[in-house]
DNA sequence: GCTTGCGCCGCAACTGAGTTGCAACAATGA
DNA sequence: TCATTGTTGCAACTCAGTTGCGGCGCAAGC
């Protein structure tokens, strides 16, 4: 049921004093209703027929909600960036797999990352970008 | 004293079976002399002006020592690939250092990754890509 | 040293992600 | 309902990286 997606991220959004406009909602239900990473194009074709929206919105809209903390971006080898939506016990600190087959990524969540890297003398610690990359059930 | 690199780096191509070609030798050469992870711009940039390579030949070029392992590839957060030589005591996997002031990128050679990650089941390990973010020295 | 074949190089054109400027539009508060 | 202000769509752009192809040059063989 997508609807209950659309209520949550209508909620999440009007709690961040911003206008709750349908591409928004849209985008955001559609990054909570996956259980993956996925990229502009994926969101792009996950959107229902009766929204469709220019890249340029989608990008605009993707940047403000990563900059409100609904949801998260993640660096990948192939130049493209993946957004997933931030749930309640997600912690901001995590790590990432992505297959080397299918290109899937996904959060993972249940890694530690110690914050006590030895950087040169001068060097102050900000954050970790850790991925694991290897091979999803699928494609073994 | 750069023509310890080129020597350098012209023993290291000879002796994985590649031609010797300038264009080979002047880049290698150029990544042995950094101290730090280079862009494909700044490598144009430090090439000798009696050697000014073009764009494809480049790219082609260090596509052609990554594979043949002298040189490794850094993914970065700007979409842009990264470039370092592989120095004997290089761990192959090892961490990377970016700077979020000045955008300078470093190999962080004493950090023991381990190779034991929770994954989901049914996943295959094959390698980890960890870089720490901060501020360097010059930009604390 | 000279020739020759294969591999490397340069040029031109292309792809695709992401950005910018601007005018038109619509969600919200009065 | 109206005005304001933030959001959207369009067009054009930037920039990293790729592809195809003709031509040049390195290295092997003589």
């Amino acid at each position: 049921m997508l609807n209950k997606f659309y209520h949550t991220a209508e909620d999440m959004i009007r709690h961040h004093g911003g206008r709750a406009t349908a591409g928004r909602i849209g985008i955001l239900a559609t990054l909570l209703a996956e259980q993956q990473a996925i990229t502009h194009r994926e969101i792009e074709q996950r959107l229902p027929q009766s929204l469709q929206l220019d890249r340029v919105t989608l990008y605009r809209t993707l940047e403000w909600l990563v900059e409100n903390g609904l949801i998260h971006k993640i660096t990948s080898d192939d130049r493209v960036w993946r957004y997933n939506a931030n749930l309640e016990p997600h912690s901001h600190q995590h790590a990432h797999f992505k297959c080397t087959g299918c290109a899937q990524v996904i959060c993972l969540d249940n890694l530690p990352i110690e914050q006590n890297w030895p950087l040169p003398t001068g060097y102050r610690f900000q954050e970790i970008e850790l991925t694991v990359k290897g091979l999803c059930a699928n494609c073994c």
